[in-house]
DNA sequence: CTCTCCCT
């Protein structure tokens, strides 16, 4: 029983407990929108823990962070005067507090994930409440559509409630086709300053100046939002250097806890506080007491892309609600004030929703837990945002390079790599290692790869040496934060393994050949003339520092590496035994076609990926190959690597003005981007004696072209649009073609054509050809398309320009019964 | 100059 009444706490969501209560009553599903403060997470599962629709069934609620899990958890316990792990319990990793008796279980994303993958129909399950929805992290997104996708085909009774503070409800609501109950908050107004833009470069100095201005003329603590821990440490530098009597404070996420809290607790008297954060502040701590906020607008996040399989760090501009968020955290006790580092010009142009971590997360374990649903089409599962395309597309790849997946469908070895909490590349390398003997080293080196890098980067890439300090922080030699959290992650696996501790030294090789498992388009080899250059097996190019103990190794197996630059940096990786990379050299013969070197070419490679070992001539080979990779170049290059002359080019014209023209005629397309791309079917025939790049130019092209018409057309080619015309004097002369059908031109001398009355013509006497009329010099004189008005008007004018220009030339008052001449 | 946050 609740020690005191719910209605009668001082909240303002108790307002809305009875609408809630009576849309679960009929709907199964509801939105509530709740800004923070309105304590929606402690007290609506409280009010809710009796229903009947309930039918003594359990309430999950799901937080996105462990310790919110544990916290409401206990505040709950404590409003019903109970122990944690009575009515109301929580279960996060390593750690979970659950009885039978629990009725409210407060648990942490990837716990429901795997609840409902053990039981798709949640059976002892009445109501699924998903808090602080509007963060739109990976596993909230997967498990509202799984947990959906159980309430439509399995059970129509479970109930879900969607709690958010900022959200794009209309999507939402016309999504899960359900009601929004609306909730105040418990909010002072915070009014906002546009500070103008600023440049990432300065914005350490800019953003203490404006510390300093604000201190001077506001009252109260400052929280400053900045990108990340470097921007932190010089804004501190400056503020601690220039403010006297101001204590500052950094906070972000890999600070140790002891100054996350200094950062957090309560002003020590007397003396005013800046703290300087990362968006740690903006949902996953509070800090008490400030008053003014000042926002940088910008936050890093990081990034997959599918094309690399590797992640970076960016540094992007804030989205609306985040800035408002960012903003809300200056009004908890008092009205406030916040200053925006952009101008609203630049505020009206951000995007209004934070983009959802679907959107640009690594998606293989995502895939891999469909698959283990059954669901092989991720499209078949409803979304507030689908998965990327590419990114689905490159993870489904890699489960199957991983033998997780087979033909779409789930293995034995993919339910295998599904039940080890983390990424399937390690999980694969951990059931791996079984088999190898080397299962207390993996469990090591999957604890290292999923932390942050425990030593500096002045210590190297070689991930040995983070093995070794691992190890000798479990003899109690040294120690840190980070090591002691890839002990805990180190313990899980080595329980789930059944392994015991492994504190002996390490032998490189053996970890390379663990981490090829994980990475296997990573196994890097020296490139020619070492210069602590790597190619890897994906083709890309990566270096380790110069005077890394590792540079002049022949191989390595890197692990992590990033790639912002057209040669990557190496961070983490092992030396690696070439013999142990046997089973994956793969003999592969390439015929290809290179113009810079020299056209064609029929190796057989060993190679290792795109790593080749060993280039052999090959002897005898597929001709159909050698006919596809010529002509493949030919499509790319054809215009400079074939002999495309005017003769060419003419007789593409003549063709393509008939098509033109006589469009019932049929007249096949030969632009020139017509042939290129059709050229197996025309010009394949002729590269059988191909070899070099001259060869190709020796072919005749207008040749061939003709031969690939019908003989009715060639014939008809030839009445239609003739080449050239005979002129009065006997002369054949060329007529120029347009390919795009315009008028043909005839440029003739004047003197030649005496005597002819009317203008000549192609097509069956439908097109008159457009006459250049030349000097005897074969200057253009005039152009005429009617030479019958030709020879009674302009030809007079023309004639008197001519008898001074020619007047040992004839030129007759009487053209047309002169003879012509080609004098 | 890699280093935001978080989860099985």
């Amino acid at each position: 029983m609740l020690s005191l009444d719910p209605y009668k706490i001082d909240l303002p969501v108790v307002a809305i407990f009875d609408e809630v209560k009576a849309v679960l009553k009929e709907e199964n599903t509801l939105i509530v929108n709740a800004p923070a403060g309105a304590g929606k997470s402690t007290l609506l599962p409280l009010v809710l823990m009796n229903e009947d629709w309930l039918q003594g069934k359990k309430i999950i609620m799901l937080e996105p962070r462990r310790l919110a899990a544990k916290t409401i958890a206990l505040r709950m316990a404590q409003l019903l005067n109970e122990k944690v792990g009575e009515s109301v319990g929580y279960r996060i990793r390593f750690d979970n507090c659950v009885s039978d008796k629990t009725k409210i279980e407060v648990v942490t994303e990837g716990i429901l994930t795997r609840m409902l993958q053990s039981d798709n129909a949640i059976e002892n399950v009445g109501l699924v409440i998903f808090d602080e929805f509007h963060e739109r992290s990976l596993f909230a997104d997967v498990a509202l559509a799984l947990a959906r996708e159980s309430q439509q085909v399995l059970r129509p009774d479970l109930r879900l409630m969607v709690m958010s503070a900022t959200l794009n409800l209309p999507v939402l609501s016309s999504l899960l086709k359900s009601r929004v109950v609306q909730s105040e908050g418990r909010q002072y107004p915070v009014e906002i300053k546009y500070d103008g833009d600023t440049d990432l470069m300065m914005l350490p100095e800019l953003s203490a100046r404006l510390v300093k201005k604000i201190i001077q003329n506001e009252d109260g603590d400052v929280l400053v939002f900045l990108p990340g821990e470097g921007e932190i440490k010089k804004c501190e530098t400056i503020l601690k250097r220039t403010l006297k009597g101001v204590l500052v404070y950094p906070l972000y996420g890999q600070l140790p806890p002891s100054k996350q809290m200094a950062a957090i607790m309560p002003n020590r008297e007397g003396k005013r506080k800046v703290v300087l954060a990362t968006s740690i502040a903006e949902t996953s701590l509070t800090i008490e007491g400030i008053k003014v906020v000042v926002d940088c607008g910008l936050s890093r996040t990081m990034r997959f892309n599918p094309s690399t399989a590797l992640s970076k760090l960016e540094t992007v501009e804030i989205t609306k609600d985040a800035a408002d968020q960012r903003a809300g955290r200056a009004g908890r006790l008092s009205p406030g004030v916040c200053y925006r580092m952009w101008t609203k010009a630049t505020h009206s142009r951000l995007r209004e929703h934070r983009t959802p971590e679907i959107i640009e997360a690594d998606l293989a374990s995502l895939v891999l837990d469909l698959a283990v649903w059954g669901i092989s089409n991720p499209n078949n599962l409803i979304w507030l945002t689908p998965p990327p395309k590419g990114a689905i597309a490159q993870a489904t790849d890699l489960l199957h390079q991983l033998e997780a997946l087979e033909d779409g469908r789930i293995t034995s070895h993919g339910k295998a790599i599904n039940q080890l909490p983390c990424h399937p590349r390690i999980a694969h390398m951990l059931i791996m290692a079984q088999e190898e003997g080397l299962t207390e080293l993996a469990t090591d080196i999957a604890a290292i790869l999923e932390e942050r890098d425990p030593l500096g980067k002045e210590a190297g890439i070689d991930i040995n040496l983070r093995i070794e300090a691992l190890r000798k922080s479990r003899k109690g030699l040294i120690g840190n934060k980070i090591l002691s959290r890839i002990e805990k992650v180190a313990g899980q696996y080595r329980k789930m393994l059944n392994v015991e501790i492994d504190n002996s030294n390490v032998d490189p090789y053996e970890t390379g050949l663990l981490l090829v498992y994980a990475y296997p388009e990573r196994i890097a080899h020296a490139k020619p003339g070492n210069n602590a250059q790597f190619k890897m097996a994906n083709g890309a190019i990566t270096a380790a520092g110069h005077k890394d103990d590792l540079a002049h190794e022949a191989w390595l197996a890197v692990a992590h590496v990033n790639m912002r630059d057209s040669v990557g940096k190496i961070f983490t990786a092992s030396a690696l035994n070439p013999r142990d990379l046997a089973p994956m050299v793969k003999e592969k013969d390439q015929v290809e076609w290179d113009t810079k070197r020299g056209g064609f070419s029929a190796v057989r490679n060993l190679c290792v990926g795109h790593i080749i070992l060993q280039s052999k001539p090959l002897q005898y080979y597929d001709e159909a190959l050698k006919i596809k990779a010529i002509s493949s170049a030919v499509s790319k290059e054809g215009e400079n690597l074939l002999n495309w002359d005017k003769e060419v080019i003419q007789w593409q014209n003549r063709v393509l003005s008939l098509r033109k023209w006589n469009t019932d005629e049929d007249w096949p397309d030969v632009s020139t981007s017509a042939l290129l791309e059709s050229n197996e079917e025309w010009l394949s025939p002729y590269f059988n004696s191909v070899k070099k790049p001259e060869d190709l130019k020796k072919i005749n092209l207008k040749e061939v072209l003709q031969h690939h018409l019908s003989f009715e057309k060639q014939q008809l080619l030839e009445e239609l649009a003739p080449e050239k015309i005979e002129v009065p004097t006997g002369s054949k002369i060329k007529i120029q073609y347009h390919a795009n059908g315009e008028v043909p031109v005839l440029p003739v001398r004047l003197q030649e054509i005496f005597g002819w009355q009317d203008t000549p013509t192609v097509n069956k006497g439908k097109v008159s050809l457009l006459m250049h009329l030349l000097s005897p010099g074969f200057k253009p004189v005039q152009i005429t398309g009617d030479l019958r008005s030709f020879w009674s008007n302009a030809y007079f004018e023309v004639k008197k320009e001519l008898k001074a220009r020619y007047p040992k030339h004839k030129w007759p008052d009487d053209p047309l019964n002169e003879k012509p001449n080609r004098k």
